[in-house]
DNA sequence: CGCGCGGGTGAGCAAGCGCTTAGGCCTCCT
DNA sequence: AGGAGGCCTAAGCGCTTGCTCACCCGCGCG
Protein backbone atom coordinates (compact mmCIF):
# COMPACT_ATOMS: atom_id res chain seq x y z
CA UNK A 1 0.00 0.00 0.00
CA UNK A 2 1.80 3.66 -1.18
CA UNK A 3 1.88 6.40 0.87
CA UNK A 4 -1.31 7.89 -0.55
CA UNK A 5 -4.07 5.09 -0.23
CA UNK A 6 -2.39 4.69 3.13
CA UNK A 7 -3.49 8.23 3.76
CA UNK A 8 -6.54 7.83 1.80
CA UNK A 9 -7.61 4.98 3.84
CA UNK A 10 -6.83 6.54 7.64
CA UNK A 11 -8.83 9.83 6.62
CA UNK A 12 -11.75 7.15 5.67
CA UNK A 13 -11.49 5.09 9.16
CA UNK A 14 -12.18 8.47 11.15
CA UNK A 15 -14.21 9.88 8.48
CA UNK A 16 -16.88 10.98 10.98
CA UNK A 17 -14.56 13.17 13.50
CA UNK A 18 -15.09 16.56 12.38
CA UNK A 19 -13.49 19.39 11.94
CA UNK A 20 -10.42 18.66 10.07
CA UNK A 21 -8.21 19.75 12.87
CA UNK A 22 -9.82 17.28 15.31
CA UNK A 23 -9.52 14.62 12.75
CA UNK A 24 -5.76 14.93 12.37
CA UNK A 25 -5.28 15.05 16.47
CA UNK A 26 -7.35 11.76 16.55
CA UNK A 27 -5.50 9.77 13.62
CA UNK A 28 -2.07 11.24 15.21
CA UNK A 29 -2.95 10.24 18.58
CA UNK A 30 -3.65 7.03 17.29
CA UNK A 31 -0.44 6.24 15.38
CA UNK A 32 1.45 7.80 18.57
CA UNK A 33 -0.37 5.19 21.49
CA UNK A 34 0.40 2.16 19.10
CA UNK A 35 3.75 2.86 18.94
CA UNK A 36 4.29 3.94 22.37
CA UNK A 37 1.51 3.54 24.60
CA UNK A 38 -0.92 6.06 25.91
CA UNK A 39 1.23 6.79 29.10
CA UNK A 40 4.30 7.17 27.17
CA UNK A 41 2.86 9.77 24.37
CA UNK A 42 3.11 13.16 25.53
CA UNK A 43 0.27 16.10 23.97
CA UNK A 44 3.38 17.48 22.81
CA UNK A 45 3.94 14.39 20.54
CA UNK A 46 0.20 14.43 19.20
CA UNK A 47 -0.09 17.81 18.47
CA UNK A 48 3.42 18.03 16.73
CA UNK A 49 2.26 14.80 14.54
CA UNK A 50 -0.92 16.74 13.81
CA UNK A 51 0.97 19.66 12.48
CA UNK A 52 0.39 21.92 15.38
CA UNK A 53 1.03 23.50 18.72
CA UNK A 54 0.73 21.77 22.00
CA UNK A 55 -2.22 24.36 22.65
CA UNK A 56 -4.25 23.79 19.78
CA UNK A 57 -5.29 19.64 21.33
CA UNK A 58 -7.45 21.53 23.75
CA UNK A 59 -9.45 23.87 21.61
CA UNK A 60 -10.90 20.15 20.08
CA UNK A 61 -10.46 18.10 23.19
CA UNK A 62 -10.69 18.61 27.04
CA UNK A 63 -8.00 16.01 27.72
CA UNK A 64 -5.63 13.85 26.75
CA UNK A 65 -7.71 11.14 28.21
CA UNK A 66 -11.00 11.95 26.32
CA UNK A 67 -8.27 11.86 23.08
CA UNK A 68 -8.18 7.86 23.82
CA UNK A 69 -11.70 7.64 24.64
CA UNK A 70 -13.13 8.93 21.85
CA UNK A 71 -10.97 6.08 19.83
CA UNK A 72 -11.62 3.93 21.74
CA UNK A 73 -15.76 4.43 21.38
CA UNK A 74 -14.96 4.56 17.95
CA UNK A 75 -13.06 1.49 17.00
CA UNK A 76 -15.39 -0.30 19.19
CA UNK A 77 -18.39 0.77 17.66
CA UNK A 78 -16.77 -0.81 14.39
CA UNK A 79 -15.92 -3.98 15.60
CA UNK A 80 -18.88 -4.73 17.22
CA UNK A 81 -20.91 -3.52 13.73
CA UNK A 82 -18.39 -6.09 12.16
CA UNK A 83 -19.62 -8.75 14.53
CA UNK A 84 -22.96 -7.88 14.44
CA UNK A 85 -23.01 -7.66 10.67
CA UNK A 86 -21.82 -11.23 10.45
CA UNK A 87 -24.27 -12.85 13.31
CA UNK A 88 -27.90 -11.25 11.80
CA UNK A 89 -26.63 -12.46 8.17
CA UNK A 90 -28.91 -15.20 6.89
CA UNK A 91 -27.12 -18.88 6.75
CA UNK A 92 -25.78 -21.86 8.76
CA UNK A 93 -23.99 -21.05 12.30
CA UNK A 94 -20.81 -22.67 10.05
CA UNK A 95 -21.28 -19.93 7.51
CA UNK A 96 -21.99 -17.34 10.19
CA UNK A 97 -19.20 -18.60 12.33
CA UNK A 98 -16.26 -18.35 9.10
CA UNK A 99 -17.56 -15.00 8.54
CA UNK A 100 -17.59 -13.02 11.91
CA UNK A 101 -13.80 -14.45 12.18
CA UNK A 102 -12.83 -13.93 8.92
CA UNK A 103 -14.16 -10.12 9.06
CA UNK A 104 -13.07 -9.52 12.84
CA UNK A 105 -9.69 -11.02 12.54
CA UNK A 106 -9.32 -9.16 9.42
CA UNK A 107 -10.18 -5.90 10.60
CA UNK A 108 -7.67 -6.30 13.47
CA UNK A 109 -4.99 -6.82 10.95
CA UNK A 110 -5.82 -4.26 8.42
CA UNK A 111 -6.54 -1.99 11.45
CA UNK A 112 -3.72 -3.00 13.92
CA UNK A 113 -2.60 0.47 15.16
CA UNK A 114 -6.05 1.17 15.92
CA UNK A 115 -7.09 -2.01 17.19
CA UNK A 116 -3.77 -2.11 19.17
CA UNK A 117 -4.71 0.88 21.29
CA UNK A 118 -8.55 -0.20 22.20
CA UNK A 119 -7.65 -3.28 22.72
CA UNK A 120 -4.20 -2.66 25.02
CA UNK A 121 -4.52 1.24 26.66
CA UNK A 122 -8.04 0.47 28.00
CA UNK A 123 -6.90 0.81 31.76
CA UNK A 124 -5.90 4.24 31.00
CA UNK A 125 -9.65 4.85 30.74
CA UNK A 126 -11.31 7.20 33.46
CA UNK A 127 -13.90 4.86 35.16
CA UNK A 128 -16.90 6.14 33.75
CA UNK A 129 -15.72 5.95 30.57
CA UNK A 130 -14.44 2.07 31.36
CA UNK A 131 -17.81 1.05 32.08
CA UNK A 132 -19.55 2.47 28.74
CA UNK A 133 -16.53 0.87 26.90
CA UNK A 134 -17.02 -2.69 28.66
CA UNK A 135 -20.61 -2.93 27.59
CA UNK A 136 -19.93 -2.29 23.50
CA UNK A 137 -16.83 -5.42 24.23
CA UNK A 138 -20.17 -7.53 26.42
CA UNK A 139 -22.07 -7.11 23.32
CA UNK A 140 -19.71 -8.16 20.76
CA UNK A 141 -18.88 -10.87 22.97
CA UNK A 142 -22.78 -12.07 23.43
CA UNK A 143 -23.22 -11.70 19.55
CA UNK A 144 -20.51 -14.62 18.92
CA UNK A 145 -21.27 -16.70 21.46
CA UNK A 146 -24.87 -16.85 20.09
CA UNK A 147 -23.08 -17.98 16.86
CA UNK A 148 -21.41 -20.56 18.69
CA UNK A 149 -24.73 -21.68 20.97
CA UNK A 150 -26.73 -21.94 17.43
CA UNK A 151 -23.74 -23.96 15.83
CA UNK A 152 -23.98 -26.44 18.87
CA UNK A 153 -27.80 -26.56 19.93
CA UNK A 154 -28.01 -27.43 16.12
CA UNK A 155 -25.75 -30.10 16.05
CA UNK A 156 -22.97 -28.58 13.54
CA UNK A 157 -20.60 -28.09 15.96
CA UNK A 158 -19.69 -30.48 18.76
CA UNK A 159 -18.39 -28.18 21.57
CA UNK A 160 -18.25 -29.04 25.54
CA UNK A 161 -17.75 -25.11 26.82
CA UNK A 162 -19.27 -22.51 24.89
CA UNK A 163 -18.45 -19.65 26.38
CA UNK A 164 -14.86 -20.92 27.07
CA UNK A 165 -14.21 -21.74 23.58
CA UNK A 166 -16.33 -17.86 22.51
CA UNK A 167 -13.53 -16.68 25.12
CA UNK A 168 -10.65 -18.30 23.07
CA UNK A 169 -12.06 -17.44 19.71
CA UNK A 170 -12.45 -13.92 20.75
CA UNK A 171 -8.83 -14.05 22.64
CA UNK A 172 -7.39 -15.33 19.20
CA UNK A 173 -8.46 -12.71 16.95
CA UNK A 174 -8.07 -9.50 19.24
CA UNK A 175 -3.97 -10.80 19.64
CA UNK A 176 -3.60 -10.35 15.84
CA UNK A 177 -3.53 -6.91 16.88
CA UNK A 178 -0.59 -7.37 18.80
CA UNK A 179 1.55 -9.46 16.72
CA UNK A 180 0.40 -8.25 12.95
CA UNK A 181 3.13 -5.93 11.17
CA UNK A 182 2.24 -4.73 7.94
CA UNK A 183 5.77 -5.86 6.76
CA UNK A 184 5.47 -9.39 7.86
CA UNK A 185 4.37 -12.24 5.08
CA UNK A 186 0.62 -12.27 5.63
CA UNK A 187 -1.81 -9.97 4.86
CA UNK A 188 -5.10 -9.06 6.28
CA UNK A 189 -6.98 -11.54 3.91
CA UNK A 190 -4.90 -14.48 4.35
CA UNK A 191 -5.10 -13.97 8.05
CA UNK A 192 -8.69 -13.79 8.03
CA UNK A 193 -9.14 -16.75 6.05
CA UNK A 194 -6.55 -19.13 8.29
CA UNK A 195 -8.08 -17.75 11.70
CA UNK A 196 -11.23 -18.50 10.19
CA UNK A 197 -10.34 -22.70 9.01
CA UNK A 198 -9.00 -22.90 12.34
CA UNK A 199 -11.87 -21.85 14.26
CA UNK A 200 -13.95 -24.03 12.58
CA UNK A 201 -12.24 -26.94 13.44
CA UNK A 202 -11.78 -25.57 17.38
CA UNK A 203 -15.56 -25.69 17.16
CA UNK A 204 -15.88 -29.21 15.62
CA UNK A 205 -17.67 -28.26 12.44
CA UNK A 206 -17.13 -30.91 9.78
CA UNK A 207 -14.64 -30.53 7.00
CA UNK A 208 -15.47 -28.87 3.96
CA UNK B 1 -5.46 -19.19 47.07
CA UNK B 2 -5.00 -17.77 50.77
CA UNK B 3 -2.43 -15.14 51.13
CA UNK B 4 0.14 -16.83 52.99
CA UNK B 5 0.14 -19.46 50.09
CA UNK B 6 0.18 -16.78 47.39
CA UNK B 7 3.20 -15.11 49.42
CA UNK B 8 5.21 -18.45 49.18
CA UNK B 9 4.33 -18.73 46.12
CA UNK B 10 5.38 -14.87 45.14
CA UNK B 11 8.81 -15.38 46.63
CA UNK B 12 8.81 -18.70 45.33
CA UNK B 13 8.58 -17.17 41.26
CA UNK B 14 11.75 -14.77 42.26
CA UNK B 15 13.59 -17.00 44.38
CA UNK B 16 16.79 -16.64 42.01
CA UNK B 17 16.77 -12.96 43.21
CA UNK B 18 18.78 -11.56 46.17
CA UNK B 19 19.52 -10.30 48.73
CA UNK B 20 15.73 -9.75 49.98
CA UNK B 21 15.39 -6.16 49.13
CA UNK B 22 16.01 -6.77 45.53
CA UNK B 23 13.54 -9.38 45.18
CA UNK B 24 11.28 -7.99 47.08
CA UNK B 25 11.72 -4.76 44.61
CA UNK B 26 10.93 -7.21 41.69
CA UNK B 27 7.98 -8.69 43.05
CA UNK B 28 6.64 -4.89 43.94
CA UNK B 29 7.98 -3.89 40.10
CA UNK B 30 5.41 -6.87 38.79
CA UNK B 31 2.82 -6.04 40.63
CA UNK B 32 2.87 -2.20 39.84
CA UNK B 33 3.58 -2.98 35.73
CA UNK B 34 0.93 -5.50 35.54
CA UNK B 35 -1.60 -3.19 36.94
CA UNK B 36 -1.02 0.33 35.60
CA UNK B 37 1.59 -0.80 33.06
CA UNK B 38 5.32 0.65 32.80
CA UNK B 39 5.23 3.97 32.13
CA UNK B 40 2.50 4.78 34.36
CA UNK B 41 3.96 3.52 37.21
CA UNK B 42 6.29 5.49 39.61
CA UNK B 43 9.97 4.64 41.39
CA UNK B 44 7.87 5.70 44.26
CA UNK B 45 5.19 3.15 44.02
CA UNK B 46 7.48 0.39 43.26
CA UNK B 47 9.82 1.54 46.44
CA UNK B 48 6.51 2.08 48.47
CA UNK B 49 5.10 -0.94 47.87
CA UNK B 50 8.66 -3.16 48.68
CA UNK B 51 8.37 -1.03 52.08
CA UNK B 52 11.57 1.28 51.43
CA UNK B 53 12.62 4.96 50.39
CA UNK B 54 12.28 5.85 46.93
CA UNK B 55 16.05 5.97 46.65
CA UNK B 56 16.71 2.44 48.50
CA UNK B 57 15.75 1.56 44.53
CA UNK B 58 19.00 2.55 43.10
CA UNK B 59 21.36 0.57 45.19
CA UNK B 60 19.43 -2.82 43.40
CA UNK B 61 19.28 -1.50 40.24
CA UNK B 62 20.40 1.05 38.31
CA UNK B 63 17.41 2.19 36.23
CA UNK B 64 13.57 1.65 36.08
CA UNK B 65 14.48 0.01 32.76
CA UNK B 66 16.64 -2.27 34.41
CA UNK B 67 14.01 -3.56 36.54
CA UNK B 68 11.69 -4.09 33.78
CA UNK B 69 14.64 -6.10 31.88
CA UNK B 70 15.03 -8.41 34.83
CA UNK B 71 11.75 -9.42 35.13
CA UNK B 72 11.04 -9.58 31.69
CA UNK B 73 14.06 -11.52 31.36
CA UNK B 74 13.38 -14.35 34.24
CA UNK B 75 9.70 -14.66 32.77
CA UNK B 76 10.86 -15.34 28.88
CA UNK B 77 13.55 -17.94 30.45
CA UNK B 78 10.65 -19.76 32.32
CA UNK B 79 8.35 -19.54 29.46
CA UNK B 80 11.16 -21.11 27.27
CA UNK B 81 12.08 -23.90 29.98
CA UNK B 82 8.18 -24.86 30.10
CA UNK B 83 7.64 -24.88 26.26
CA UNK B 84 11.25 -26.88 26.12
CA UNK B 85 10.34 -29.20 28.81
CA UNK B 86 7.16 -30.20 26.40
CA UNK B 87 9.44 -30.30 23.02
CA UNK B 88 11.58 -32.70 24.64
CA UNK B 89 10.04 -35.27 26.30
CA UNK B 90 9.39 -38.64 25.06
CA UNK B 91 5.97 -39.18 23.30
CA UNK B 92 4.03 -38.82 20.15
CA UNK B 93 3.39 -35.20 18.84
CA UNK B 94 -0.17 -35.35 20.05
CA UNK B 95 1.07 -35.89 23.40
CA UNK B 96 3.33 -33.19 23.25
CA UNK B 97 1.25 -30.82 21.76
CA UNK B 98 -1.12 -31.49 24.97
CA UNK B 99 1.46 -31.23 26.99
CA UNK B 100 2.85 -27.82 26.07
CA UNK B 101 -0.03 -25.88 25.31
CA UNK B 102 -1.52 -27.31 28.93
CA UNK B 103 1.73 -25.87 30.51
CA UNK B 104 2.13 -23.10 28.71
CA UNK B 105 -1.47 -21.93 29.03
CA UNK B 106 -1.57 -22.93 32.51
CA UNK B 107 1.62 -20.77 33.58
CA UNK B 108 0.59 -17.68 32.01
CA UNK B 109 -3.27 -18.20 34.25
CA UNK B 110 -1.28 -18.84 37.00
CA UNK B 111 1.04 -15.96 36.98
CA UNK B 112 -0.93 -13.54 34.81
CA UNK B 113 0.95 -10.74 36.40
CA UNK B 114 4.16 -11.39 35.31
CA UNK B 115 2.55 -13.06 32.27
CA UNK B 116 1.03 -9.30 31.48
CA UNK B 117 4.18 -7.20 31.98
CA UNK B 118 7.01 -9.41 29.86
CA UNK B 119 4.13 -9.95 27.17
CA UNK B 120 2.64 -6.24 27.18
CA UNK B 121 5.51 -4.14 28.16
CA UNK B 122 8.20 -4.98 25.98
CA UNK B 123 8.05 -1.94 24.09
CA UNK B 124 9.32 0.19 26.92
CA UNK B 125 12.82 -1.71 26.98
CA UNK B 126 15.87 -0.44 25.89
CA UNK B 127 17.01 -1.74 22.24
CA UNK B 128 19.45 -3.72 23.72
CA UNK B 129 17.62 -5.62 26.10
CA UNK B 130 14.70 -6.03 23.57
CA UNK B 131 17.02 -8.04 21.22
CA UNK B 132 18.29 -10.13 23.61
CA UNK B 133 14.19 -10.78 24.65
CA UNK B 134 13.29 -11.17 21.44
CA UNK B 135 16.06 -14.33 20.93
CA UNK B 136 14.09 -16.15 23.71
CA UNK B 137 10.95 -15.68 22.36
CA UNK B 138 11.82 -16.85 18.92
CA UNK B 139 13.62 -19.92 20.62
CA UNK B 140 10.00 -20.69 21.94
CA UNK B 141 8.70 -20.35 19.06
CA UNK B 142 10.54 -22.60 17.43
CA UNK B 143 10.28 -25.54 19.69
CA UNK B 144 6.28 -25.08 19.55
CA UNK B 145 6.56 -25.07 15.93
CA UNK B 146 8.92 -28.30 15.50
CA UNK B 147 6.26 -30.15 17.63
CA UNK B 148 3.74 -29.42 15.41
CA UNK B 149 5.82 -29.83 12.16
CA UNK B 150 6.74 -33.11 13.57
CA UNK B 151 2.89 -34.32 13.56
CA UNK B 152 2.10 -32.66 10.10
CA UNK B 153 5.37 -34.97 8.76
CA UNK B 154 4.06 -37.78 10.72
CA UNK B 155 0.84 -38.07 9.68
CA UNK B 156 -0.58 -37.17 13.15
CA UNK B 157 -2.09 -33.83 12.18
CA UNK B 158 -3.70 -32.13 9.24
CA UNK B 159 -2.12 -28.82 9.03
CA UNK B 160 -1.87 -26.12 5.63
CA UNK B 161 0.21 -23.47 7.25
CA UNK B 162 2.57 -25.14 9.87
CA UNK B 163 4.26 -21.33 10.75
CA UNK B 164 0.58 -19.18 10.45
CA UNK B 165 -1.08 -22.02 12.75
CA UNK B 166 1.83 -21.96 15.10
CA UNK B 167 1.64 -18.47 15.51
CA UNK B 168 -1.75 -18.60 16.13
CA UNK B 169 -1.27 -21.54 19.22
CA UNK B 170 1.00 -19.36 20.64
CA UNK B 171 -0.92 -16.03 20.38
CA UNK B 172 -3.81 -17.75 22.06
CA UNK B 173 -1.65 -18.62 24.79
CA UNK B 174 -0.22 -15.36 25.56
CA UNK B 175 -3.16 -13.82 25.12
CA UNK B 176 -4.90 -15.76 28.51
CA UNK B 177 -2.63 -12.92 30.33
CA UNK B 178 -4.80 -10.57 28.86
CA UNK B 179 -7.78 -11.78 30.36
CA UNK B 180 -7.66 -14.33 32.81
CA UNK B 181 -8.36 -13.19 36.80
CA UNK B 182 -7.90 -14.99 39.71
CA UNK B 183 -11.85 -13.89 40.74
CA UNK B 184 -12.80 -15.12 37.21
CA UNK B 185 -14.82 -18.59 37.12
CA UNK B 186 -11.84 -20.76 35.40
CA UNK B 187 -8.62 -22.18 37.31
CA UNK B 188 -5.56 -21.86 35.55
CA UNK B 189 -6.12 -25.96 35.73
CA UNK B 190 -8.96 -25.61 33.58
CA UNK B 191 -8.13 -22.89 31.28
CA UNK B 192 -4.79 -25.11 30.24
CA UNK B 193 -6.75 -27.84 29.66
CA UNK B 194 -9.29 -26.41 27.52
CA UNK B 195 -6.89 -24.88 25.72
CA UNK B 196 -5.45 -28.10 24.98
CA UNK B 197 -8.53 -29.43 23.39
CA UNK B 198 -8.90 -26.39 21.21
CA UNK B 199 -5.91 -26.66 20.11
CA UNK B 200 -5.48 -30.34 19.24
CA UNK B 201 -8.19 -29.74 17.03
CA UNK B 202 -7.01 -26.90 15.88
CA UNK B 203 -3.84 -29.16 14.08
CA UNK B 204 -6.54 -31.57 12.77
CA UNK B 205 -5.85 -34.28 15.58
CA UNK B 206 -7.81 -37.17 15.46
CA UNK B 207 -10.26 -36.77 18.70
CA UNK B 208 -10.05 -39.12 21.45
C1' DC C 1 37.92 -0.94 70.02
C1' DG C 2 37.27 1.22 65.71
C1' DC C 3 36.76 0.91 61.07
C1' DG C 4 35.04 -0.40 56.55
C1' DC C 5 31.29 -1.64 53.94
C1' DG C 6 26.78 -3.12 52.41
C1' DG C 7 22.27 -1.34 52.77
C1' DG C 8 19.43 2.36 54.02
C1' DT C 9 17.36 7.48 54.40
C1' DG C 10 15.60 12.67 53.58
C1' DA C 11 15.99 16.19 50.78
C1' DG C 12 16.17 17.90 46.45
C1' DC C 13 17.66 18.75 41.37
C1' DA C 14 16.83 19.22 36.42
C1' DA C 15 13.72 17.99 33.10
C1' DG C 16 9.49 17.02 31.33
C1' DC C 17 4.58 16.59 32.05
C1' DG C 18 -0.64 17.98 31.27
C1' DC C 19 -2.87 21.87 30.81
C1' DT C 20 -4.00 27.23 30.92
C1' DT C 21 -3.81 31.90 29.64
C1' DA C 22 -3.56 36.06 26.90
C1' DG C 23 -3.70 37.40 22.75
C1' DG C 24 -3.81 37.40 17.41
C1' DC C 25 -5.50 36.36 12.83
C1' DC C 26 -8.81 34.99 9.61
C1' DT C 27 -13.72 34.51 7.78
C1' DC C 28 -18.29 35.40 7.67
C1' DC C 29 -22.45 37.98 8.84
C1' DT C 30 -24.88 42.27 9.39
C1' DA D 1 -17.16 48.79 7.53
C1' DG D 2 -16.99 46.56 11.81
C1' DG D 3 -17.47 43.24 15.10
C1' DA D 4 -18.23 38.32 16.67
C1' DG D 5 -16.57 33.86 16.85
C1' DG D 6 -13.74 29.83 15.42
C1' DC D 7 -9.13 28.35 15.31
C1' DC D 8 -4.50 28.79 16.44
C1' DT D 9 0.10 30.19 18.94
C1' DA D 10 3.89 31.61 22.41
C1' DA D 11 4.74 31.51 26.83
C1' DG D 12 4.57 29.54 31.00
C1' DC D 13 2.43 27.57 35.59
C1' DG D 14 2.37 24.09 39.00
C1' DC D 15 3.50 19.62 39.62
C1' DT D 16 5.56 15.05 39.09
C1' DT D 17 9.07 12.36 37.29
C1' DG D 18 13.55 9.50 37.28
C1' DC D 19 17.40 9.83 39.60
C1' DT D 20 21.39 11.74 42.81
C1' DC D 21 23.73 13.26 46.86
C1' DA D 22 25.27 13.73 51.48
C1' DC D 23 24.84 11.42 55.31
C1' DC D 24 23.57 7.50 58.73
C1' DC D 25 23.26 2.91 60.86
C1' DG D 26 24.58 -1.86 62.31
C1' DC D 27 27.54 -5.74 61.80
C1' DG D 28 31.80 -8.59 61.12
C1' DC D 29 36.75 -8.39 61.63
C1' DG D 30 41.94 -7.09 62.52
Amino acid sequence: MGAAEWAAQESEEWAGVSPDAARRLVSAAVEAFAERGYHATTTRDIAGRAGMSPAALYIHYKTKEELLYRISGIGHEKALHIMGAAAEAAGSATERLRDAVRTFARWHAEHHTTARVIQYELQALSDVHYAEIADLRRRTDRLLRQIIQDGADSGEFRVGDVPGTTLAVLSLCVDVARWFSADGPRTPDEVGALYADLVLRMVGAPPV
